[in-house]
DNA sequence: CGCCGTGGTGAGAGCGCTCCCGAGCTGATC
DNA sequence: GATCAGCTCGGGAGCGCTCTCACCACGGCG
C-alpha cells in the first residue's frame, strides 16, 4: 500500500486513517477509546499511529472539544521572596509529578503585584485552562474573591479567607499539628509553653495557634502573654523568642509555628545562654528537610506532607474536570510528630 | 445597533467584527497589529474588543498559525531531591516573571527517570510547544542528545555536555568566579588554598575548579592533593573539608564551590577547632540568600545572578521564535564577589 | 419473506481563527 | 476623462480534529 506522507511535517489523523485503511472518524474513535470499533480497526489504527509516530494536534482538539488540556497552578503571594522558599519548589514539583502521566499541561502563574493579579484573573477568565490549583493564603488577597465567580473548577491548597461555601480544598491539619506539638511538650512535663506564631493573616498560622491554645487551655489574656508573632521569617522568629524570653524568664518550652522561625528562635536561645532541650524544649513545624535536620540541636517538628497534599489536589481537580463525583469537597490531611533532639 | 451575543458564552472574533461593523478579517488585522487598517476601523474594533471583553481563542489561533504560544522549561536532573533546592525555585520564578508580559505560556517539565525522559522527548517532539529552555547539567544526561536533533528552538542554561556546535546557551562565568574567589584569598595573603569541588560530571563544577587551578597555578599533582569532591551537598562539603584538613593541616584558606557545601565545610572547621576567617578563610559560591547570610560566620561568596541568566535565556528564545537575529548564540554572564565575614 | 434492531462505519459540518486574493474606492498622472 | 497605482476591506478557504447523522450489513423475529 502506498501512503502519501503528509506534505510538510507531522502526520495528521487523516494520514493515520489512510494508512490504517479506515476513515478519519474511525481513527478518531480509536484514539478516544470509543467502544464502538471493531477489533480489526482498533488494531490497524493503533499500528498506524505507532508507525507514523502520530501525536494528536492539541490545538485542533481543543478547538472542537472546548477543552485546553491545561490547568493553571496559581501562587498568590504578596511577598515575592517567598517564591524562593523551598516549600514553594516542593509544591511545584509535586504538581508536576502528579500531572505528568495525565497528559494535562500545567501552566504556572505567579502573582504578587496588583498588576499580576489582574493578569492572572484575565488569564483564568480567558479560557486558557480547564481548571486551576490555587494557593492564596493571605487575608488581603483579592484574587480568591474574583476567581470564585468564574465558571472554572478550582481546588485550593489550604483554606483561603472568606466564605468556604462551595469551594473545593485540601488543607493540612494545622490545628491538629499544633495540638500534637504542644501535647508532646506537655508530655515531657513542661509547664510554661510559649508559642511563636506565624502572621495572623494566614490561616495556617491561625490554626496552629488554635492548636496550641486548646492544648494549653489558654484564654485570651494568657494568649496575649504567652505568644509572639514571628511572621514566618527567621529573623521574626528570633525576635519573637527574645521578647518572650524577656517577658517570661522561666519559660521551659516553645512551640514555634515554622522551622524557619524555629531556626531563628534557637539562635535567640543560644544568645541568651539557654540550653536546648535541657532548659527549653523546642518544637517546630513543617519538618523542612533543609532546615530541621541541620539546626543545632536538630529540630523536633511537625510534618505536613506537601507532596501528598498536592497529589490530592490534582486528583480532586482531575475528577472535577471529568465530571466525576468527588467524595468530599474539603479534605484535611493529618500531620505527624517527627522527633529529633530539640524536644 | 443590535448585536447578537454569541450563543453560549465567550465572544468570538465574529462578534467583535459585527459589533465594530467590520469584517472578521479586518478585526483580525487589528488584533495582529497589521498596518493596513484605517484608524476608524482600528478604533471601532479596539472598542468592541474591550466592550465585549474579547480574548482570542488560543487553540483556534494555534491551529492556523502552527504556533502554540507556549514554551517548555525543562529541568533534567537525576537526583529528584535537587528540585527542593531553592536555586531551582529561583529559576522557575525568574522564568515565570520574564514570560509574564509576553503572553507566552510556560510548561514545566521535570525529568529524572528514564521514563520521564522518554515522556519529555515525546512532548517536545510532539509540537506542543514552540521552543524550550533546558537545564541539563549532568554528563550522563541523554536528553540533550535527542533534543538537539529536534527542529525546536532551545536555549540552554549553562553548558550541556557534548558538542556545543549550533547550541544556544546562556552560561554563568563559573571559571571567572573561581578565579575571583581564589584571587581574593590570595590577596588576603593566604598561601595554602584548598578547593572543595562540585561533582565532576557538572561543568559548572569543572569550570569553578579550572578557575581555582589557574589562580593558584596548580598542576595535576597539586590539584590531586589540594582538592576534594563535595558533590554539591552539605554533608559532602563537610566530609571533603575534613579530609583536606587531615591531609594538609596547615591550610589557611578554602574556596568551596557552593554555599551549601561551604555550610558543611564551616561545620567541619568548627569541629576541628579552627577559627574562620582567622585560621582559615572561606569563600563559597552562589551567594545563596537562604544560606550565605546565615552561616557562622556569614559567608563571603561569589554571586551569579540567576534571575538575569533566565531573563537572558527567555529573551534569547523569544528572539529565536520571532526569527529575529540574535547577537550571539552563546552568552556568558559575569559573576561578582560578595564580601561577608568568612574571608 | 419482510421487518426492525444493532453494531460498525464514513461523509460532512463546524469549532474560531489567519491569510490569500480580488473587489472597490480614492487621488494622481498622462 | 480614461488609466493606474495604492489603500483598505470582505469573502472564503482551510488548519486538524470531534461528533452527529445516516448508511450498510447482518441476524433474529413475526
Amino acid at each position: 500500500m502506498i501512503v502519501q506522507p503528509h506534505p510538510g511535517g507531522r502526520p495528521t489523523l487523516e494520514d493515520v486513517a489512510a494508512r490504517a485503511g479506515v476513515s478519519r472518524a474511525t481513527a478518531s474513535r480509536v484514539l478516544n477509546a470509543s467502544p464502538r470499533v471493531s477489533s480489526e480497526a482498533l488494531e490497524a489504527v493503533t499500528a498506524a499511529v505507532s508507525e507514523l509516530g502520530y501525536q494528536p494536534n492539541r490545538a485542533a482538539r481543543a478547538l472542537v472539544t472546548r477543552r485546553t488540556g491545561a490547568i493553571a497552578v496559581v501562587f498568590s503571594e504578596p511577598e515575592p521572596k517567598i517564591f524562593d522558599d523551598p516549600h514553594f519548589a516542593r509544591l511545584i514539583r509535586a504538581a508536576a509529578r502528579a500531572l505528568a502521566e495525565s497528559d494535562v499541561q500545567m501552566v504556572l502563574v505567579l502573582v504578587h503585584s496588583a498588576e499580576d493579579q489582574a493578569r492572572a484573573h484575565r488569564f483564568l477568565a480567558g479560557g486558557h485552562v480547564d481548571g486551576a490549583l490555587m494557593f492564596a493564603p493571605h487575608q488581603s488577597d483579592q484574587l480568591t474573591a474574583v476567581v470564585r465567580k468564574l465558571p472554572l473548577p478550582v481546588v485550593y491548597g489550604g483554606r483561603p479567607w472568606g466564605p468556604l461555601r462551595g469551594l473545593h480544598l485540601v488543607d493540612n491539619d494545622n490545628e491538629g499539628g499544633g495540638l500534637l506539638a504542644t501535647n508532646h511538650l506537655l508530655s515531657l512535663g513542661r509547664k510554661r509553653i510559649v508559642h511563636v506564631t506565624g502572621p495572623h493573616d494566614e490561616l495556617s498560622a491561625v490554626d496552629r495557634l488554635a492548636g496550641w491554645r486548646s492544648a494549653v487551655g489558654a484564654d485570651d489574656a494568657m494568649t496575649e502573654l504567652m505568644t509572639e508573632n514571628g511572621g514566618y521569617t527567621r529573623e521574626g522568629g528570633k525576635r519573637a523568642m527574645a521578647r518572650l524570653l524577656a517577658r517570661i524568664p522561666d519559660l521551659d518550652a516553645a512551640f514555634v509555628a515554622s522551622d524557619l522561625m524555629a531556626a531563628g528562635a534557637l539562635e535567640a536561645l543560644r544568645e541568651a545562654g539557654k540550653r536546648v532541650p535541657d532548659d527549653i524544649a523546642v518544637v517546630g513545624f513543617d519538618d523542612h528537610a533543609a532546615i530541621a535536620a541541620h539546626t543545632e540541636p536538630p529540630l523536633t517538628s511537625i510534618r505536613q506532607d506537601s507532596d501528598n497534599q498536592v497529589k490530592h489536589m490534582v486528583s480532586h481537580l482531575l475528577s472535577l474536570l471529568r465530571d466525576e463525583p468527588v467524595k468530599a469537597k474539603r479534605q484535611v490531611l493529618p500531620t505527624e510528630l517527627v522527633l529529633r533532639r530539640s524536644a
